[in-house]
DNA sequence: AATGCGGGGCG
DNA sequence: CGCCCAGCATT
């Protein structure tokens, strides 16, 4: 059974049964676009209200453009993957710059805007402009590999090419942005992970995967990511004016551009004296070092699994170098903060 | 081709 | 507790 004779199922079954999502009201480039970047490797779920605060914030490519970074960053924040919002700033930029403030309109050169791969490029030229070039998401793949049976591991770029061009040759050039939604679409909705529905699914006739009852075995997808541990001190150090001092995370880090409390990575439990460094009181001889942490949790990443240990410290008076920021405490909440800072800050609040 | 980059929800 | 999500940039 070739793909390009079921289409039409597809077709009636995302009729039937699509999700009402706000960035499907539009033809928008820019709302298509903002929506993309936050759906990257995050649910709809999870994503929706950021694209509600996102459009309310900026609701012209303009106002993202002349935003400050961390302006942007806290619409940004708690969902993860901070380079996203970084990259759409500058590509904001490059459009309000270079391109005379005009989206760009064809897979190609949407593609060259920072931050837009291969599926966002397809996704915006077909949403926004009916190109037909393929998406290939996650769903997208998951559905390939069991409608044809292909037992190739689905992380590798070979597939994610042997998929495109194969979907290159099929989709319909009528209309090719409601193909490309219902791919997705039966992808989140039937063609799930785990259990899939196969009994709703309208390529059940014909999927290769389901009559060899492979549905839980495809798609084969392998990854290995080794999950690193790490043990970090921050340092909550105030003064009598309710000032502290946070510091602002290089970019080529985990949380880029986010601020936090002055911190060091260290494997020991007891009060590092490296932090003293970090916030100019190395040659203090009156520091009571303390011997009990404020707090301590455990922070999951996908990739990594952080120990954090707050300290505190105070002092009459705090001196802000070129690291730190000094700032009243009432004001953390103005920066933008990964969800550790917020575990933080709550603390401080009880 | 492999790795780093968040956070959350689900079985 | 492991899996994986409307991926991309960098090496």
């Amino acid at each position: 059974m070739s793909f390009e004779r079921v289409i039409p199922k597809l077709l009636t079954w995302y009729e039937l049964e699509k999700r009402e999502l706000p960035w499907r009201d539009t033809l928008n480039p820019y709302y298509i676009w903002v929506s993309e970047i936050i759906l990257q490797q995050t649910r709809v779920n999870q994503g929706l209200p950021y694209y509600i605060k996102f459009v309310d914030k900026f609701p012209k490519i303009y106002d993202l453009a002349v935003a400050d970074e961390e302006e942007v960053l806290k619409i940004w924040q708690g969902l993860g993957y901070y380079s996203r919002a970084r990259n759409m700033q500058k590509a904001a930029n490059v459009v309000i710059n270079d391109l005379d403030g005009k989206f760009p309109e064809n897979f190609t050169s949407i593609k060259k805007l920072p931050g837009v791969g291969d599926y966002t490029a397809a996704a915006i030229a077909s949403f926004a402009f009916e190109e037909p070039v393929p998406v290939v998401d996650g769903n997208v793949k998951r559905v390939f590999a069991r409608f044809l049976g292909l037992v190739e591991n689905i992380q590798l770029a070979k597939f994610q090419s042997l998929a495109f061009a194969h979907l290159m040759e099929v989709i319909p050039k009528n209309n090719p942005s409601t193909f490309n939604q219902a791919m997705m679409e039966l992808g989140a909705l039937i063609c799930t992970p785990k259990n899939p529905n196969c009994e709703n699914c309208p390529f059940a006739e014909n999927c290769v995967a389901k009559s060899k009852s492979l549905q839980n075995i495809l798609p084969v997808n392998i990854k290995k990511t080794k999950i690193q541990k790490r043990t970090i001190h921050y340092l909550f150090i105030t003064d009598k004016q309710d000032n502290c001092l946070i510091q602002k995370r290089p970019t080529d880090t985990i949380w880029g551009g986010l601020y936090e409390f002055p911190n060091i990575e260290k494997g020991t439990t007891e009060f590092p004296l490296e932090l003293l460094d970090l916030v100019g009181l190395k040659d203090s001889l009156d520091i009571k070092v303390p011997t009990k942490a404020l707090g301590i949790t455990t922070h999951k990443l996908s990739h990594q699994t952080i120990t954090a240990i707050l300290w505190r410290l105070d002092k009459s008076q705090l001196i802000d170098n070129q690291l730190n920021n000094r700032i009243k405490i009432a004001n953390l909440n103005n920066f933008p903060l990964h969800k550790l800072m917020l575990k933080f800050v709550d603390w401080i609040h009880d």
